[in-house]
DNA sequence: AGAAACTATGTATAGCGTACATTGACATGT
DNA sequence: ACATGTCAATGTACGCTATACATAGTTTCT
């Protein structure tokens, strides 16, 4: 069964190339590629010159192999990078098992995060169909323990890890795309460049009072280092993961109230 | 001032679409096409189509216009992108003046959920550059607004904003690709049917233990009804925002005590 | 009137994903 | 050992993309 013909019984989708080992056995030539081979040359690809410059012949080339012989191990681009997201992502971090699950949720955004510095294309792969790749499912396994053993019951579980997922996600996305910090580092230590200067330049305050307070707020000075818990995570994403965990906290605190202690 | 030769004086790069209007009153015959038209058939093509549909040849044809006359008013497609995305995102909702600044916040992210619900393409166009158009800011400000008068100082207001920016534009591109809820209507009322499908067909409990423990508690059934407050948000915005928004009250609580009261 | 300036167009190029037909090497059943 | 036929790999071709460049046409200033 080569993957080229295989519409496949309707359901597994594309599964089948994330989890599914090849069939094996028939009766051909073995195969010398494999969709892991092609889709960690892909990663190599993407990591040096990022997404825009994987293409199929990119790949080819990088393995030394024709264009088209890509296309016997997997059916379509959109199909390899679902699995080149989940080889990407690689494994989880292992975060102990310690009793301090906001230290663990915080390690584990802390990974994710310099995850994404390292490889921001993986901000742009578009994931449709939802790839759950090993991967990328041995990452939320990894947050939803500590979820669980904070006191989350099962779909509370599962949303508040959409929801820390999402926000490191979602920061990523926004605030690596601000910045242009890389030039600019005459004057406003933390706050990206380029808003400052739209807003000081073409920015009415009468339109926009809220922002140009806390602009200008921010030009005096007052950068507390308020890190609040002892980790690496920049201040973006830290002061929003506490103030959930906070909530959290207390959200179980008066849920098992509520039902009465154990 | 053509836009073709504009390399520009590198700072405003792309701002110069999005902010100043167009230098005006030169020589030549006055243009009928312009940036806003262009970027207005855009929207009304990833509408209908998608954005995957978006090119430069269907925008032409859909004004009437030759595919490079386009190029008389922007500079490229990536920078016509970001005028779409400002476009796309529309006036911010009105929040009013209520002192209650939980329910603000929620109606906020209510209505950026809807917007993206409306606008799914919206999740895929490339942030690059930072692209801050009137709207978007616009957008931003209505938020900082309740942060600000919840008792958030400057620095911490711009970054709780990001947190729920990012939080939906996160929850938004995971949880709209999960479901292909669209057809199966067999069971399982709200998980996503894909994940649930790997996790029984393909995960192995020893490796997954917090996964297949939430999906095993939910499909046992458990879906209790705690809509927290009374707005249209779904159960997985819900919730995350909901114990942020927690955990920001009483940090403003313990800052001020700190402080001391006024 | 003349000229400068600017919009709109037409043509051409390099690159993309991939459908399709073909080739040739290999593992298998006898 | 051999023939069978399956399958990996290739080459060619098509329609699509963004956009560089040269040209034509129109309008307003000097």
């Amino acid at each position: 069964m080569t993957t080229r013909d295989s519409t496949s019984p309707e359901l597994p989708r594309s599964l089948t190339l994330l989890w599914a080992g090849r069939p094996q056995g028939q009766r051909g030539p073995r195969p010398k590629l494999s969709v892991e081979r092609i889709a960690q040359a892909a990663v190599r690809v993407a990591d040096t010159d990022g997404l825009e410059a994987l293409s199929m012949q990119r790949i080819a080339g990088e393995l030394g192999y024709s264009t088209m012989s890509l296309y016997n191990h997997i059916p379509s681009k959109e199909l390899l990078l679902e699995v080149v997201a989940d080889i990407g992502a690689g494994p989880p971090p292992d975060l102990g098992d310690t009793d301090d699950f906001r230290h663990a949720v915080r390690r584990w955004v802390g990974a994710l995060w310099a995850g994404f510095q390292i490889r921001p294309w993986m901000l742009r792969v578009p994931l449709d169909h939802a790839s759950f790749g090993p991967n990328q499912l041995a990452w939320l396994d990894r947050l939803l323990r500590p979820l669980l053993a904070a006191g989350l019951i099962g779909g509370e579980a599962r949303v508040a890890a959409l929801h820390v997922t999402a926000v490191v996600r979602g920061t990523a996305q926004i605030s690596m795309n601000m910045a242009s910090a890389h030039k600019t580092d005459d004057g406003i230590p933390r706050a990206d460049a380029d808003l400052a200067l739209v807003v000081a330049e073409f920015i009415d305050p009468k339109d926009y009072p809220a922002l140009t307070a806390v602009h200008a707020a921010e030009i005096v000075g007052e950068h507390p280092g308020h890190d609040t818990e002892g980790d690496d995570l920049p201040f973006e994403l830290s002061f929003g993961v506490d103030r959930f965990l906070d909530g959290v906290e207390s959200w179980v605190v008066a849920q098992t109230r509520r039902a009465g202690p154990t």
